[in-house]
DNA sequence: AGATCAAGTCAACGGGCGTTGGCAAACGGA
DNA sequence: TCCGTTTGCCAACGCCCGTTGACTTGATCT
């Protein structure tokens, strides 16, 4: 049953993201996110109870992976990398999570559920063997979460500067040997055609 | 000429690098470093100015890469990712200047420094076109920052669990791609005995 | 021994923060 | 229309932070 004050929860949810991808967590205050909202300071706190719960409800976040069952095995890779890049130019859900991610251990289980629960998945059933996909699913998340770390937070101007076409183009061949290579075999024989 | 306060200052130096990589930036303060030193936060006031200041000198990094003008072309990748995993295993400063980055400014100057002059002349040494090492060395970042932030910063639990061996067979391909493939090519060629 | 200066201590400041509780207005069911 | 509830605003609290300046101690040199 919706509520008179959901377009107010929906201001300060939308504006503490903005604040939270710009600032991390401890640089976007209340009280700035409050005036981006244009309301009151105190609201923020009737409605989600301290800092920490705001965060937690605006770093809610799913990456909607397409399902990759009928994908030719080979553009497995290609297919993941265009989705993430395209999933967190559209929202800045992630960025905020990463950048709050380094001192806010709510964010770390946050990203750490995202990878573990959506991405595991993918590896699993995209490895040789499933019980290694926790594995590749984190080695996923080193180059992705890089990727995003250094374009987005960084601003690393030579990363910024791929186009996204350029930027999958060399991402993907690594992410799919990442997720289907076996181990003691040539390590990229994955990326042959 | 030696001071007498070299002592103090080092040892303030050496607890700002503990406290800022814990906790980053905002978190770690002035009071908490100076405790740890076991002097009083005016110290730090008078000898490095103000916390900024403090930061820039706990964050003054050199990656002493090895000169790898002498190894064979096919395994800079491998040597490459072996120096840069023992020089932050042993130092943890680059976990400072990473968890400052998200909020600091000069944090980020300083990395972009660090991949533009440390790891670029590498990159125009193996680049098949040395124009390309600006960008060459900012996908090597993403792949060495990534696996570093999930690993000492988010501390992912699989990758965590790798040991240097194993993070080293898999990133290595990645790390050599990155520097040597030719873009209109197989992307995996460089991976190739 | 006394003068000089570096090294270290102490108490306090101003400011910004998250958070609280009281009070006024707007709404909605009876 | 009246009354309870929701929504919003305001002022203030207590806390911790970076930073300051005045003062004491101790070493060094003539």
């Amino acid at each position: 049953m919706p509520r008179r004050s959901d377009a107010t929860r929906a201001a300060i949810l939308a504006a503490a993201r903005e604040r939270f991808a710009a600032d991390g967590f401890e640089r976007a205050t209340i009280r700035a996110i409050a005036a981006e909202a244009r309301i009151d300071p105190s609201m923020v706190m009737r409605y989600y109870g301290n800092k920490e719960g705001l965060f937690a409800a605006a770093a809610e976040f799913h990456l909607h992976l397409p399902d990759l069952g009928e994908a030719p095995p080979a553009e497995v890779g290609e297919r993941l990398v265009g989705h993430f890049l395209h999933r967190w130019e559209q929202d800045d859900t992630l960025v905020a999570l990463l950048r709050a991610a380094v001192t806010q251990e709510s964010a770390v289980d946050r990203i750490r559920a995202i990878f573990a629960e959506q991405v595991g998945p993918v590896a699993a059933r995209h490895a040789p063997d499933p019980a290694e996909a926790p594995a590749r699913a984190g080695l996923v998340a080193t180059q992705m979460l890089g990727f995003a770390l250094c374009r987005y937070v960084l601003r690393l101007q030579p990363v910024v500067a791929l186009d996204k076409a350029e930027a999958a183009a060399w991402l993907a061949p690594t992410i799919q040997r990442y997720l289907t290579a076996t181990v003691n075999s040539d390590a990229s024989a994955a990326d042959r055609p």
